[in-house]
DNA sequence: AAGTACACGGCATACGTATTCAGAGAGAAG
DNA sequence: CTTCTCTCTGAATACGTATGCCGTGTACTT
């Protein structure tokens, strides 16, 4: 095993200097055509990769972006949301075709990580993914933008908040969930999912429910939404909540699947059917729903398109072009829970 | 926003040279005591990080690790097998405490991505995780070693096996699924996924289950194996092959939670009852596996030691000390689909 | 024939840190 | 007072690459 070759191993056997390999591997037009092939031959040949750590410090730039996961503080660090998973997927496959690598992180936001990243030049930006508590992680964000930090989120967008945001049409989402039910003839829907301003994403699905239902003249009530967080457990227990109030209602809208399928296996202790007996909707289209059973009817957020415009969104940040926030649409996807016809 | 403070400014402001705040910071004991608080002081008044690429490129040595998922061509490269996903979690966490950053990447086996790496000065190692042709890649395996890449892979450990392997105990898990149908009563165990050598994980199963039968003096049937990949399509299709053979069964040990989910469906549309005709036993315990339906009887792998170990591994590879294989122990998690009481 | 333009590639240097070597100063031992 | 030891710190330098600046030689113009 030799030592790794440089840059200058590569001069000398070519019978140039240096600068002059760095130029023809770069792609630098100021080389002529046949040095650079004699170049680019012999450090094919002698196996010859640009030390990156070299490169970065030389150019101030790493081609490297981060993604920090981060929710709120579970015991169990391993119950990563499975839609954020899904996303990872379309975000390290986009970033290699940019050419560019993946750090990760799954640390809590309570932690300095995401201050640190940039700082130490472990990478030109920041994808941060998560849920939780907006309050909480909104002094932080708006610490990278003074900071300079180029990031992008996933999650709610609004007005006037720190930095670039790509979300799901949540509105949208909602409001296509409660019109399908309202079209297999339910009226009184419940829904599960926090509606405070803590989470901004799970609330917005709850206005895009009941302006489909003020459209079909239904007035939306307050007794049949109950919190949850975006758990299976939670949905498990505010069904059994939901169920404890007495207050009929014959289809539920869950703000997330896991919620949902939570919600499915309490509905089936208390002996209500789905879909015959209650309706049930998810959010986000996890791998899971699909298997959950009944299938799960859901309002697929497309992670495709999400990863692919996360990292766009950030490169064009970190390029110093403009990025708008985007919003991505919503789509329904019909299974057996809704008790719709396929 | 100013520019990023280096070692000279702490230097500078502390009235002492660059060198004493690089050892002051990295703890050099040759500091005294004042000298050292006053740069921490001001190190931390600062925000001032260590620059990772320069650090690097003096020390030759990176402080990250790099992450190579692979798998069996899919054409949606977004279906990443589950049981990896927990696993991630497991060793991002890992990595995070023993001070390493990680580097991700989804790559096809086929790129040579895992030969630059290390090259270029990337990572001071490879964690390699995903089933797949076994032979396929055993090439690369040997290339890697060849180099003197530092890796670890997880999976199927056999003598003589290029670089170092950490894996569950294939053959324990095969045979504690097989003794425990037995003890349900079950005689006619089918096993759905690849017996061939090109999948050895796999096959290590099925011959822990033949042994788990033969201890009971049962002889396994060849017409009760059904080749399939770990994926829930695959265990559809092997399933109504399975039936399509005539012959009976009442009992399927699937090679992955995956295959028995989609062998759960197909036994569901062929109006046989799960567990009453056909007892199902899963394995890896993915998340999906406790909310299928029913609950999936499974063999559980401990990702999170999985991950732990995997890290530990190759971080003492990195530092040149021996590492030997570790085979980690598998254990039934006990649910609905087997028939058992609970 | 002299001058201009341009293509090519070398020299020097900077990026920020960590380490080797040597030196300064203090105290101890003789 | 000299010599030695020990503790602490500074000067110099290397890690490998990328780039600004400049020199050389050729082609082309007039």
């Amino acid at each position: 095993m030799q030592t790794k070759p440089t840059s200058f191993d590569i001069a000398q056997l070519a019978g140039v200097s240096q600068p002059t390999v760095s130029r023809a591997l770069r792609g630098s037009t100021t080389v002529s055509e046949p040095t650079r092939k004699r170049i680019e031959a012999i450090a094919r040949q002698l196996n010859y990769t640009v030390d990156k750590n070299a490169s970065s410090l030389r150019r101030q730039t790493t081609n490297t972006l981060a993604l920090l996961f981060f929710e709120d503080p579970t015991p169990d660090e391993s119950m990563i949301n499975p839609f954020f998973l899904s996303m990872l997927g379309s975000i390290t496959r986009t970033c290699a075709l940019r050419g560019y690598d993946l750090l990760i992180s799954f640390q809590q936001m309570s932690s300095n990580w995401h201050v640190d990243f940039e700082d130490s030049r472990k990478a030109d930006g920041i994808i941060l993914l998560g849920y939780g508590d907006y309050e909480l992680y909104r002094v932080r964000l708006e610490a990278l933008v003074e900071q300079g930090t180029h990031f992008v989120r996933w999650g709610f967008s609004e007005e006037g908040q720190p930095g670039t945001t790509i979300g799901c049409d949540n509105f949208q989402g909602g409001m296509i969930a409660g019109q399908h039910l309202i079209a297999q003839g339910r009226r009184n829907i419940a829904f599960l999912g926090d509606a405070t301003s803590r989470y901004p994403e799970l609330r917005t699905r709850y206005e895009g429910l009941c302006a489909a239902m003020e459209g079909a003249k239904i007035t939306p009530d307050q007794a049949l939404q109950v919190d949850a967080i975006t758990t299976e457990q939670a949905g498990f227990e505010a069904t059994q909540q939901l169920i404890a109030r007495n207050v009929p209602f014959d289809a539920i809208f869950a703000a997330s699947d896991l919620i949902a399928i939570g919600a499915i296996r309490a509905l089936e202790i208390h002996g209500r059917s789905v879909p015959e007996d209650v309706a049930v909707i998810g959010f986000d289209d996890i791998p899971a729903a699909s298997l959950a059973h009944p299938p799960l009817t859901t309002v697929q957020q497309d992670y495709r398109l999400a990863g692919e415009t996360l990292v766009d969104a950030l490169l064009c940040q970190i390029r110093n072009q403009s990025v708008s926030p985007a919003m991505l649409p919503a789509k329904l996807i019909v299974r057996k829970s809704c008790g719709a016809a396929q």
